[in-house]
DNA sequence: ATGAAAGCGCTAACAG
DNA sequence: CTGTTAGCGCTTTCAT
């Protein structure tokens, strides 16, 4: 750093009194050298506590160590439980991360991944929001995977979309829940369109059901007011969220309208973000393993980075309906019995 | 990165029929050459998708135009916004971060700092934990800015707790509340004792007002439950938190005891971190600019990067009361008059 | 088992 | 204005 001189290979080599390339050796090569070369190397480096600088390495070996991570929004808990899950996969892995948050903004995204790409072995893009062709013209000839979309054959991990509908569906069916609202997420969402497939197909596997599409609204809480509103206006019974923070934003704007959650409406969120727990009501919710998510990701990076060419390109990570209090059986349903 | 063979200098050099100083120069020193040169320089660099490598340069240059995070949790929303205001203020300074998340682990937080120096210029500690001591021993020598925390000489930016706290206990004497608690937070908590010590400040400031501290509580929503119960069997009509996570939980806890907020008793946070806001009834909050704490730090920091030696060493920035729904008129009080 | 030397990509003297 | 050269700290042949 700036003050303190950091001591190198040349220091270390000085005081154990050998060539730099055993000093070199003694840290890597745990058994090409001497055992009690070895030792002396290994007392002067700590003594002068040495660190091999990485740029160094990097630039003679042809690999940082370095992982980026590129999100759309750090605030958003979505990203930073994503990014925490990121960060402790990677150091287990050896590897430091970047983070560059690109504020939702498509054009910075594509800039960012070029300023990552000259710093690190390989780069995670969690739900970027730029235009598939500028991903991939963007990302060509470099490591990358992506999180919670799909690309061209980029390798991506994404959730099972489908089966949270699904079973964000069931649980209110069996509630007695038969007209059901759904308020999608932004119009060019990766996620957002397969969460909407998802309804589409839903509706088609229950013929008892009524499933009405609210619209596109915007994915944070304050999209949740005009969703709530219009599914206040239809006669549906329950309402699915594009994700947690519009279910939040729903919930408040209900509650402003003297409507009851989950009395008077039913409402479920996607994601189980941490906040979802610590509202009341407590949201019942679609739960992806965020933190999961991240570390899968290291995972499959590392694994493109350090093994085979051909490892597997695509997974999907099961999510798990979480009951909590956002949701109950219709007000004036025959359905509605308390054993 | 992996698989498209970056372009270096020379490849550049080549395509331009200069030598690789002269596209060393062109591409920084936008005057030491050649109109025309440049141009081609310019040129051939653009059309290779050429860009400097920052690791190379760096060890040339003695500067890696990198900076260090260290931050206790990133799905802390304190820390997940000064992480953001780092971000990107560290861009438009010219610097990518490296974020390391500490998992609230005093000792992992020495270690990480060890390894982020190796690959920066300067390190920003937001809200360490570690002893004082052990961050003395650990940043001797480094460039390090410290967040919301003062230790020795470390350049600091900090928020004006005794204020925040004034601010609160004023609004609540303002509305006639006579009885406060003050929930405290952990004990080794820097930020907390210097609130804690502000509420004995201001208890002495007003004669008429009683404070009572509850006691140290964990900063989390779980944090508020201990907190709530104590606070009700005491005599105080409103509950001054340590951070807006146990002010919800405060909240949480109260609900489920049939005590209305902010009828019954008024509760508020410290922070304003974005979920305060959405939660209902909103929490009133002494607000920080969180991501301003970060960007201010970025901008400490580079300070002393760049410039002068002996730039102001310590900060405090000012907080505000935000006056949302979760304080109002002591239940039964004299002063409740509604105009 | 150890040392000498080359070279990763870049910038900064130092010539010319 | 431009080219040659050295060297940042490290690992890795290649000798010995």
């Amino acid at each position: 750093m700036a003050t303190g001189p950091m001591a190198t290979v040349r220091d270390v080599a000085a005081m154990a009194r050998v060539s730099i390339s055993t000093v070199s050796r003694a840290l890597s090569a745990p058994d090409m050298v001497n055992e009690v070369t070895r030792q002396r190397v290994i007392d002067a480096a700590r003594e002068l506590d040495y660190r091999p600088n990485p740029a160094a390495r990097g630039l003679r070996v042809g690999k940082t160590n370095n992982l980026g991570l590129l999100i759309p929004d750090l605030e958003n808990p979505f990203f930073a439980s994503v990014t925490k899950g990121v960060q402790s996969r990677a150091r287990a892995a050896g590897y430091a991360v970047f983070v560059a948050d690109s504020d939702e903004d498509p054009a910075q995204e594509i800039e960012l991944i070029g300023n990552l790409a000259t710093q690190v072995d390989g780069i995670i893009l969690a739900s970027p929001r730029a235009p598939s062709q500028d991903i991939l013209d963007a990302t060509a000839g470099k490591t990358v995977v992506m999180l919670n979309r799909e690309v061209g054959d980029i390798p991506s991990i994404t959730i099972d979309n489908a089966d949270g509908v699904l079973q964000a569906v069931s649980h209110l069916r069996a509630l007695g829940h038969r007209t059901i609202a759904y308020a999608s997420g932004p119009v060019h969402s990766w996620s957002g369109e397969e969460r909407r497939k998802g309804m589409v197909a839903v509706a088609e596997q229950f013929p008892d059901l009524t499933v009405v599409q609210l619209g596109n609204f915007r994915p944070y809480f304050s999209g949740g007011y005009p969703a709530a509103d219009i599914a206040v206006a239809s006669s549906a019974t329950a309402v699915i969220a594009y994700n947690d923070l519009m279910a939040l934003g729903i919930i408040d704007r209900l509650r402003q309208r003297g409507i009851s959650v989950p009395d008077d409406m039913s409402v479920v969120g996607f994601d189980d973000v941490p906040v979802a727990s610590l509202v009341s009501p407590a949201l019942t919710t679609i739960q992806i393993p965020l933190a999961g998510l991240g570390r899968r990701g290291v995972d499959l990076l590392v694994e493109r980075l350090e093994g085979a060419v051909d490892v597997t390109t695509r997974s999907e990570v099961p999510v798990e309906l979480i009951i909590r209090n956002s949701t109950s059986v219709p007000a004036a349903s025959p359905a509605a019995s308390t054993p």
